[in-house]
RNA sequence: GGUGGUGUAGCUCAGCUGGUUAGAGCGACGGCUUCAUAAGCCGUAGGUCGGCGGUUCAAGUCCGCCCACCACUACCA
């Protein structure tokens, strides 16, 4: 086999969030194929980083007070500790936010520029005068122009769904300061991609460059039409890297992220020596990009046409997986299940995870799912009570003995029969199937029990006669051990090095191991090579998650004063008078119906009880945040006079309040215990 | 509404280019064992392979229609 010249890229984790659990599906798909391809002896390098540019950081560092910068560092090496606590470790993890990468994106820019691919021209946004920005849409509320129902964001409407332009809004208002919005022009850069129409076509659709579902999305949407120019520009002020040739102007920060993967190459080859032409600008080195399907159109339109145009590799493959949800349902703060990686880390080991995703993953886009009673089970059962337990079934009786040579006649041809699987479980791993790689090695790990089972080494230790034939027996069956931790050491590679040292093995372990016996090393005395998962561990950490959540939103609230984020996002309306109140009719009502509206992705028809008999029915927009059943028999609050509105689904007569943004961060009210349907509240 | 995908035992899934009585792991139940982190082994139960129709000597596997669920998307990067 040639030996290949790899390198290797997760997405770039954005630099305002913590490392979570959806995170960790990416970075460990790339490492345990990474660590697949290094155990088959590849030149393999990692580089990934921070993606630290928009406007969100730079408003946040405003709000703390402290230049971008410092808010930089400490979030980088946040991340770094979080990701090497799961044995992810990179070559180098950089920061968009370099000298490295301005230049680079300097020299991309000339390209552009020179091969005639940037157009100008104005562009008429919303600007928040007393902030001093351009707001993008989602920084604009107002109300919806179809429905009417207020506060809803620039682009689109929670709670009917429409979808309109800012200027549409009713009233807008920026989010920052609370200013009406000025609509101002302002003259903007654009990349013409449309001249890279037939490139990307062949590109996009070449065997093996991307999943097919991501290939044929590309070709059914984007590719099927003309390619949109690329607004690549912002006016200041804008966290950013600057146009050199349009002062007051900044690249949006998706140009710069993904050059970032070449900085930070860069910066490894400036501090080893080694050439960055031979890894970006070499036709014999594969670049794989690990992404997830979020962004698979700007790494697989945008990108490969600024390479193409600067002059760097084009990726080989673009690896895209799908998100992960938990018990079946998007990541929540509110249930906890939206688990930092830090969090995780104080509770359970990250080899757990590691297994658990591994037999989860596959090629697919698919999304997966982290049941987490199926977490306990597999990790139990798969890796403690099958692969654990063989080496600790068998090891004991050979402590402080050197393996013989192995009894290859004797073993049933189950030896062989695992090294004989070599290639197929390398496939997989090689497509990124690790959950087909998963099963298999499973497998052999089923065999080698029964193996154990049917040679009873327990009773021939009792018979003096047969203690050849018991460490024959234990040879073999930790060499079928030792087997499989080769097979497991890119997902396991903490496992798959202590069990080398069990068996008294040095030196680095290598695929090839699989396929040859050891022998002659010296037996240690068997100790736990991996605790069980404790369920009780697994609720714990839900629980300090939503803990968190809830205590850093107090946090947040805490370090603006008085307001919190919400306040700040919306600030208060004009003054009412008691006449004004009293106009609104809000009552206690009972929830005695809820069901979801089939065709609507947001909406809960509710029937709600007023007492006496009375009942209302009202389609509330707040599907992705409860389950119909979990609401039937609930008290809430409800708008009881507001004038009935026809909707796609029926009549809705009335609305019920609720708090949050949107999606799945809603709040529905709930009175104090005693209060009775049909109650006014006032 | 559009596009793509999925629907196989209680759960998670495997079933390649159609070919004997449909599989695995986990779970359940019964038994055995007791070396091992209450781990292991053997056995049993459980499926109209979403539904209907078609092609074929033969369909979970191909075609059509329908149903359900999921993702993406709804003029938008």
């Amino acid at each position: 086999m040639d030996r290949r010249q790899i390198l290797v890229t997760s997405a770039l984790p954005y630099v305002n969030a913590g490392i979570h659990l959806g995170y960790m599906v990416e970075a460990l798909q790339t490492d345990f194929w990474l660590r697949f391809q290094r155990l088959r002896g590849h030149e393999v390098r990692y580089f990934c980083g921070d993606d630290t540019h928009g406007t969100a950081t730079m408003l946040r560092a405003q709000r703390e007070g402290r230049e971008p910068e410092a808010l930089l560092d400490e979030m980088k090496a946040a991340h770094i500790a979080d990701l090497n606590a799961f044995d992810v470790v990179h070559d180098n993890f950089s920061s968009t936010h370099t000298p490295a990468n301005e230049a680079l994106v300097g020299e991309f820019w000339s390209a552009l520029r020179e091969q005639g691919c940037v157009a100008e021209r104005d562009v008429t946004q919303f600007f928040d005068p007393e902030a001093g920005i351009f707001l993008a849409d989602r920084f604009i509320i107002g109300g919806c122009p179809k429905c009417e129902s207020p506060d809803q964001y620039g682009d689109s409407c929670a709670n009917c769904g429409a979808t309109y332009e800012p200027t549409e809004l009713i009233d807008p208002k920026s989010a920052i300061s609370g200013a009406p919005p000025e609509e101002r022009s302002h003259r903007h850069l654009f990349v013409e991609l449309e001249p890279f129409h037939e490139f990307l076509d062949e590109w996009t659709q070449a065997p093996g460059r991307m999943p097919p579902e991501t290939a044929n999305w590309l070709k059914g949407t984007f590719l099927a039409d003309a390619l949109r120019d690329w607004d690549i520009s912002r006016p200041a002020p804008y966290f950013g890297i600057e146009i050199p040739d349009a002062p007051g102007n900044y690249f949006y920060v998706w140009l710069d992220a993904p050059i970032g993967y070449i900085a930070a190459t860069k910066e490894w080859c400036d501090e080893t020596g080694e050439s960055l032409d031979r890894w970006w600008r070499n036709p014999d080195c594969e670049i794989h990009h690990f992404i997830g399907k979020d962004i698979a159109y700007f790494h697989t339109l945008f990108w490969p046409a600024m390479l193409k145009t600067a002059g760097f590799q084009l990726p080989k493959t673009v690896h895209v997986h799908g998100f992960l949800t938990v018990n079946g349902e998007k990541m929540s703060k509110r249930t906890g299940t939206a688990v930092l990686a830090r969090t995780y880390l104080d509770h359970l080991s990250p080899e757990f995870l590691r297994y658990y995703y591994a037999s989860k993953l596959s090629a697919k886009v698919d999304d997966i799912d982290m049941n987490l009673d199926e977490f306990v089970a597999k990790v139990n059962s798969d890796l403690v009570g099958k692969v654990v337990n063989l080496a600790s079934r068998t090891a004991r009786f050979v402590k402080g003995e050197g393996l013989p040579a192995y009894p290859n006649a004797k073993d049933d041809g189950l030896f062989a029969a695992g090294a004989a699987l070599s290639d197929e479980i390398a496939e997989a791993y090689e497509a990124r199937d690790s959950n087909k790689a998963m099963r298999l090695i499973m497998a052999l790990a089923d065999r080698a029990n029964e193996f154990v089972e049917a040679r009873a080494p327990w009773t021939l230790k009792k018979d003096e006669s047969k203690q050849e034939e018991l460490r024959e027996v234990c040879a073999i069956a930790l060499n079928l051990f030792r087997q499989i931790t080769v097979y497991l050491a890119p997902v396991l590679p903490r496992f798959a090095e202590e069990s080398s040292r069990l068996l008294g093995l040095e030196g680095e372990t290598r695929w090839e191991d699989a396929s040859s016996p050891v022998e002659g090393g010296e037996v240690a005395k068997f100790k736990h090579l991996m605790e069980r998962v404790d369920p009780e561990k697994v609720q714990a950490m839900l629980d300090a998650s939503r803990a968190g959540w809830e205590a850093s939103e107090a946090e947040a609230a805490a370090a603006t004063g008085s307001t919190d984020e919400a306040f700040d996002g919306e600030p208060l309306e004009a003054e009412i008078t008691i006449d004004d109140f009293v106009k609104v009719d809000l009552r206690v009502v009972e929830i005695v119906e809820a069901k979801s509206v089939p065709k609507a992705n947001k909406l809960l028809e509710l029937t709600l009880s007023l007492g006496g008999g009375e009942t209302r029915t009202v389609f509330a927009g707040i599907k992705k945040a409860y389950k119909p059943e979990d609401l039937v028999g609930r008290m809430t609050v409800m708008v009881a006079n507001l004038a009935p509105r026809k909707m796609k689904f029926g009549l809705s007569e009335g609305m019920v309040l609720a708090a949050g943004p949107g999606d799945s961060d809603i709040y529905i009210l709930s009175p104090d215990s005693g209060a009775k349907p049909g109650q006014r509240i006032r």
